[in-house]
DNA sequence: CATGAATGAGACTTCATTCAT
DNA sequence: AATGAATGAAGTCTCATTCAT
């Protein structure tokens, strides 16, 4: 391959242990980290097998580099997105939520939650660092919405921690789906994911919200 | 060991396959598969390694036994505890599942989940088997209670494949949950799954019904 | 099995020794023997896999029982055919060789050739044994043959021992090529065993060259 | 090991391929292709197992590769040699074979028919490229001679096919005894090959019995 | 005697990691 | 910094042999 540009060797070292990551990400994902070979990793980011000891020690520390980059990148877009969103709590969720999910669920970031759930119980480190950066915060967050809400009378008294994982959990296995079963489904009927976002919260969220005030008009009478 | 029964051959060699079922589960379950080596399984299944390949001719086969074993042990139970249920629509879906998901979540089935999603991408005939045996029929049943409602007026005109989603994802969540970060947090707070259930079902369901339109009335009386 | 015959059950046990032995011998033969299996040899023989064992301490007592077994029945076959013909030395020979090595080639014996060549360098037993008890008794006979025949003035006075190979190692090749390429090659022209038998001895006794042509002009001047 | 040459690496990269087909010809010719482990054969070429498998993709491809390289050096060999004798055709026969099987006898490559003949039945490819490249071709090149030399009235109206086998086999079966029960016989009296090689051919030329006693000028009297 | 389930040493092969170039 | 040949520990699977029934 003849290279022009004289600034790419330079540019393409900078970012080699970027492409390593996200080769490393596409494959850990696809096939399951102890299946991934490193040689596999490496070609598919277009270097050497003994490169990637360049800037990794370790397999396994190529894995923890994948997930704590992607965690932290989501969790700081997460933040973002929070803040942007007003209006009632109703409209916050459904804004701050649909948003952030869409957002993730094109991404390849999307296949991180395959990676933790099908890895966290052999590297412990983790379960901490996952538990601690992205559980906890998401719960909070959301935790604090939704008794914002309830307080506010726009929503039922539910239980908060379980409406928080009942309007999650199934986001979460809408990102498992696309990379397991839905990736193995050519041609037969599958989930839009945009679309069930939506019609999830919506969902959610009618079942949270106090049924509408229709007594107004007989109050009159009163 | 020693074994005074003069049948214990005998009974243990017909149990074999049970056992080694079971290990395999449960140690796929824990580390995944490729992180699974076969003596770990024939020493948990009380065997030699040897003993294991007289039973299943590979590592692969193993793996493809315990799915197909688990899932249509399930799917039988899922059947039969459909048949039981009755009374208003809403009352029919919530002792369904709540029972159902109850029995599962206990079981040692409930790893089944986990293992499908990091292995059906490795393994696609697994896939096949999943979604024709297990998630079609599922859906259909659900979908058809579901629409029931619809017809008879109970449940709001919902679109009725992502409501499915909206019950079961998080019920599913709950299980990988458990046999991953859930198996790691030794002593930190968790989620109590009997109580999850019934509080997401609860959620879901009030989010499905018509709210109420008799209030009025009694207001007036105050 | 139903076993109607109440000898049988009798006269199988005392056949059993030899018919592992004609197992275990064709196995050797076609596949060699460290790729031949004990089950294999047990279940042509209509046996399980320990039987084997009460009859032969391992797996290389059965290989060096074939080879024993089969040597000394050719050699006493052999003994007995050459003491049967007579007549001229030349008829005496082709008489003799055609006579044995037909019956040989024709016998499963035949491959014992195949089994010694391969098997001789893991077991030097089978060397010492076979160089004296089958080497150098053949040598022996037939060099006398032909020693004879030199003295009396039919034979030209050819070095002994290697017209003895002469004659003999195609006879061998015969045999090695029937249990090795010529099985193979189905539907292709192969060697008509017992035409060649009679060609080879023909032509070693006679020779290719046309005889000289010149001492007849000479003698007619006497 | 030390090591000066600083391009020892990619010298001895260069000569990884035979030196491994070296060491797997003399084991696979001394133990059989089965007995022969493969740590073996690395060990012999001075590498470690994992290294053979950067060069063949496994045992039996190695095996392959060695049997199809020395056959196709055995062949060109001998279509050389082929071509370089003349003379009267006994010459020319007697000449070509001698040449040509002192030569490969002395030669590793005479263990290939050892190989060929144990391993065959076992691999039918390796059948065929032999039948093909090997057998087919050797019997074209000594059978044109034998017809050419009948033609011209040198030869007697042998039969051609069986006279090429007269003439082979014992050249052959002399390289399966140098490499079985030949190599067994430490001390003991042994084939002398190169005097072997000539004596046979003297003697198929000429054939054991004395001709014909010139009846010819005897009948002339009648 | 006969069986065949069980064993475990040992074979082939893979692959994370190293290191001379 | 980058390479890729080399390594060898570790994994899957086989099979000769044993032994309770």
């Amino acid at each position: 391959m003849i290279d022009i540009d004289p600034h790419h060797r330079r540019r393409r070292k900078d970012a080699r242990p970027q492409e390593l990551l996200d080769a490393a990400m596409a494959l850990f994902v696809e096939k399951g980290f102890a299946a991934t070979r490193t040689d596999e990793v490496a070609l598919r980011a277009g270097v050497s097998k003994g490169t990637l000891y360049l800037y990794f020690p370790s397999k396994e520390d190529l894995l923890k580099a994948v997930i704590a980059q992607q965690l932290s990148e989501r969790i700081a877009e997460g933040a973002a997105l929070a803040a942007v969103h007003d209006g009632d709590t109703a409209a916050l969720l459904r804004g701050m939520l649909v948003d952030w999910w869409t957002q993730l669920y094109d991404s390849p970031a999307a296949g991180v939650f395959k990676l933790v759930i099908t890895e966290v119980r052999n590297f412990p480190e983790i379960a901490d660092y996952y538990q601690r950066e992205v559980v906890a915060r998401a719960h909070e967050v959301l935790g604090k919405v939704l008794r914002h809400g309830i307080d506010s009378g726009e929503f039922r008294p539910v239980p908060v921690d379980a409406a928080v994982h009942s309007l999650l959990f199934p986001l979460i296995m809408l990102c498992l789906h696309k990379h397991s079963l839905g990736a193995c489904m050519h041609g037969a009927p599958d989930i839009d994911g945009h679309l069930f976002i939506r019609q999830h919260i919506d969902l959610v969220l009618d079942g949270l919200c106090q049924p509408p005030v229709r007594p107004a008009p007989l109050r009159r009478k009163i």
